[in-house]
DNA sequence: AACGTTACGTAACGTTATAACATTTCAAAA
DNA sequence: TTTTGAAATGTTATAACGTTACGTAACGTT
């Protein structure tokens, strides 16, 4: 496991200041604009990106093509993600529940990842909207 | 409901051809080679692909950026992806078992749409890799 | 110092998806 | 039968996302 440097620092940082997944180019210009131009181009966001993930300090929403700061760092669970479509912001949740039943049902011999990601409306968009806020 | 025109039937025999996830772009190309360049440009693929998915025909595979077409069709269960790491190959299985537990672990007030995609190795990716085959 | 390894910078490229606008098709209303 | 309006289609351009290739710098080893 490798240590991280400066780039990688900046990027965790960048994803920390939002519950909202960034997109890989979001980030880039996050810090084009605050950094002292250290991170120039995409491929050093992703190369930070990548040893992130792999250090499951950071996750992916696939189905956004973005990505968001581990808000349990150092947990043991698998993490299932939840997205409020109204306001964005993104939680995570223990899979360990629904593992069993997720690994009966798809009848799959050898499971290597399992990636949950669900959408709806958060709590206090609900009540928002209700006027109940 | 609008109906199926001939740019969807076309993109819909192209995605029936193969159990592999096919992206957009590969879609086109091969239309381009076989058909009589009636779709000639990406939007048109993806048009087809929304109207698609939006009747339940079609899959989007999202950690593939990729499209199958559903191996149930008219199936009235919220399918899950099975995707074989080694093969390429996807398939569906039913959600319903996992349903409950992913609910309730998730703790979403509201939920609209549950996505789970699973990598692994197939029965008989994981025979052929034992000599077993 | 010499060497191998890992990280980093830069540029170019490849892939995925949408915007914007023009044109055609076709069925139902007038 | 003409009109007309919605849906489908066509065309061009561009935005958004991600990777490859390659050279240089930094760093720990012997």
């Amino acid at each position: 496991m490798s240590k991280l440097g400066q780039n990688d620092a900046d990027v965790l940082k960048a994803l920390k200041s939002s519950r909202q997944p960034q997109s890989a180019y979001d980030i880039l210009k996050a810090l084009k604009a605050v950094d002292f131009g250290r991170i120039k181009a995409p491929v050093q966001v992703y190369r930070s990106l990548e040893k992130l993930i792999s250090q499951k300090l950071v996750h992916r929403i696939a189905s956004q093509n973005a990505y968001i700061v581990c808000d349990h760092p150092h947990h043991d669970f698998e993490p299932g993600f939840f997205r409020c479509r109204t306001c964005g912001s993104v939680t995570e949740f223990n899979l360990s529940q629904a593992m069993d039943p997720l690994r009966c049902s798809s009848g799959a011999p050898r499971i290597d990842t399992i990636s949950v990601e669900i959408e709806g409306t958060c709590q206090a968009c609900l009540s928002v909207r209700e006027g109940t806020a």
